[in-house]
DNA sequence: CGTAAGATTGAATTAATTCAAGCTCCGTGG
DNA sequence: CCACGGAGCTTGAATTAATTCAATCTTACG
C-alpha cells in the first residue's frame, strides 16, 4: 500500500502474539534488540523498558497485534491492560455520546501512543479503532509500571507519565483548534496539523492521503461532514490545495497559516525553543479572555 | 471569606517556603503526618510519596505557596519544576492564543492537581491564575520521580501517570460539551460539571459562587460572553436557577439535565462502574460519526 | 462618590447547520 | 465483464442560531 518507515522492526522471534494461550517467557533484554531500528519520533517507551528491563529480574513480553480497517482495538469499559504502539497504520479514537453519536477524540499515526486514557481509571472511557489496515505494539502496563530505574535513566512510569502529558498538550491544540469559531479556519488548521505529523514520519507534508472520513474530521473539529467539504471546496477554488476525495496535496501554505493564525503555534506544535519570549511577555503584559483581564502579578511564597 | 473543608493541613513546622534560599533538609518522612486530614477527592499524590519517601534515603520538601487573585502559579515557557495541588481557592489554567487573545483551557478547585501539561516538554505549555486567593502545595518532580516504589505500593512515578491521564478523562469530558453544538447546552452542562466538582468536595451543588467571569466560562466553552450570559438568564427565566452575578443556585436539574443529554454521563464523570452494557453495545452495534460507520468488529491477534 | 470592570439586554448581521438532491467510486454479484 | 447498490462526498437553498455591535445597568473599589 504505502511506505512504513516507522516499523518497530522487532524481530518475529522475539514477539509473543497476546492471545496465545500461554505467553512463552523471553529473556528480560531479549525482546528490544529490534527495537533499534524503530524510527519513532518520541523515544519509544520499549526502548526504555528494555534498559530497566536488563538490570531488572522481571519479564516483558510485548505482543503485537493486526487490526484491520474498521475493527476496534479496544472498547469503552474494557479493563486497561496496554499501552498500544501504533507500528504502521491509522487509528482514531472515539467515545459514545448519550444520545448514540460518536464523538471522535483523536487520530493516530505509526509511532504514536494509544490508550493512556484508561490509566486514569483502569478502564478504558473510549475506544479505538483502526482506519486502516494497521499494526501495533502491546505494551503490558502492569509489568512496566514495576520496572525500575536504570541507573541514571528514568523509570519506564515516569517516562509514560511525561508521554501521557503529551496527550495533555495535544489536547491543548485541539483546544486552541476549537477556539477557531469559523469552520475554514479549523479545517485549515487541521489540515497544517496532518502534515506536521506526516513530515515527522518522514512522509510528504504537502501531498498526502486522508484515512479519514468528512464525517469524522467534522467530529474531531466540531463541524459538520458538509462544512468540512465546503472548506476543502474554498481551499481548492482559491488555488490553495487540490483535493480529490481523499487525497490532498496543499500548493500554497501561506493563506493556510494566515486563516489559522491565532492556533498556529498551538498547531504546529513545534518543540519549545527555550523560553518563549513572546508569549512570556504576552502572559506578562495580561493577555485577553476576549476581555481584557488583570496584568498577571507574581505570586508570592508563604513566609514559614 | 468561605470554607476550606480540604486543606491539606501539613503542619508549619513541615512546610518549606519555596522562594527561601537555601530549602533546611528535613527528614524524608517528616513531612507527611499532616496530610492525613487532608480530604482529597483523589488520594493525595503525597501521601502516595510518603509511603516511598519512609523506605528512602531521598529527600522531599514539599513547600506551600500562596496565589493571590489574579497573580500567576506558573507561566506558558517556565521550566516544569513543581506539580501544584490546591489547598484551597480556585485556579484557572489558559494559554495565550497567537493573536494575543488567551484560551482558558480548565478550572482547578482545592484538592485537585495543576501543572501536569508541563511533565511532556518540561516546560509548562500553559500559565495557571488564580481566580481568587488561593494556596497551593508545590510537589518537586525531579525528586519525586525518583522516589522508589514502597512495598506493594507503585511508585510516586505511576501513581502520578494514573492522575495524568485522569486530566485526559477530563478533556474528554470537555470534548463532550464542545459536541453540544449549541449554547444553552454548553452552559448547562458547565452548570453541571461544576456542580459535580462542588460536591466532591463537600459543598453544595445546587448552590455555589462562580469564581470566574462570563467570559472565562465562554472561552472555556468556545462561546461569547454574550451567549453564557443569556444562557443563564433563559435558564433563570425558566425558572430553573436563580442567578445574581456570580452567585448561582439551581432549582431544578431535570431540565438542565435533559438539555445537555449526549454529553451527560461524560460530564457527570461517574466512576465507571463496572463494564458499561449499554455504551460496550452501543459500540458493538456500531456508534455513528454523524453518519452511521461499519459495525466495529474484533481485532485479530498476530500469529507468530 | 466617581470610575471602571463585569454583566445584561436588544437588534442587526453573519455563518453554520439542516435538509435535500445528485454525483462518484468501489465492491459485489449476476 | 458489466450492472447494480451503497457509502461517501459534493453542492444548493432555506433555516436557525450564535456572534457582533452597541447601549445600559450594576457593583465593587479606590
Amino acid at each position: 500500500m504505502h511506505a512504513h518507515p516507522n516499523l518497530h522492526g522487532l524481530p518475529a522471534a522475539n514477539v509473543v502474539p497476546l492471545a496465545s494461550p500461554a505467553f512463552p517467557s523471553i529473556p528480560s533484554d531479549g525482546g528490544f534488540a529490534g527495537c533499534v531500528p524503530c524510527q519513532l519520533r518520541q523515544e519509544c517507551i520499549a526502548a526504555c523498558m528494555a534498559r530497566s528491563a536488563r538490570q531488572s529480574a522481571g519479564q516483558l513480553l510485548i505482543g503485537r497485534r493486526r487490526v484491520r480497517k474498521g475493527e476496534c482495538l479496544y472498547r469503552e469499559g474494557q479493563p486497561f491492560r496496554f499501552v498500544y504502539a501504533v507500528r504502521y497504520g491509522t487509528l482514531k479514537t472515539a467515545f459514545s455520546l448519550d444520545d448514540g453519536d460518536e464523538q471522535v477524540s483523536g487520530f493516530f499515526f505509526a509511532g504514536e501512543l494509544i490508550g493512556l486514557e484508561g490509566l486514569a481509571r483502569g478502564r478504558h472511557v473510549s475506544h479505538a479503532v483502526a482506519l486502516e489496515d494497521s499494526e501495533v505494539c502491546c505494551i503490558p502496563y502492569e509489568e512496566m509500571a514495576r520496572l525500575p530505574a536504570a541507573g541514571s535513566a528514568p523509570a519506564p512510569a515516569v517516562r509514560l507519565a511525561q508521554l501521557v502529558s503529551s496527550e495533555l498538550v495535544r489536547d491543548q491544540a485541539a483546544k486552541a483548534i476549537a477556539a477557531l469559531r469559523q469552520a475554514d479556519p479549523r479545517v485549515a488548521a487541521f489540515l497544517l496539523m496532518l502534515s506536521g505529523r506526516m513530515r515527522e514520519r518522514g512522509l510528504s507534508g504537502s501531498e498526502f492521503e486522508l484515512r479519514m472520513s468528512r464525517a469524522e474530521i467534522g467530529s474531531y473539529l466540531g463541524l459538520t461532514l458538509e462544512s468540512v467539504s465546503r472548506a476543502f471546496a474554498s481551499f481548492a477554488v482559491q488555488g490553495w490545495i487540490e483535493v480529490h476525495k481523499r487525497s490532498v496535496r496543499v500548493l500554497s501554505w501561506g493563506p493556510l497559516e494566515r486563516l489559522c493564525l491565532p492556533a498556529l503555534s498551538a498547531v504546529q506544535d513545534r518543540q519549545v525553543p527555550g523560553v518563549d519570549r513572546e508569549r512570556e511577555s504576552a502572559c506578562v503584559t495580561g493577555a485577553r479572555t476576549r476581555t481584557r483581564s488583570a496584568p498577571l502579578r507574581c505570586a508570592t511564597p508563604v513566609s514559614a
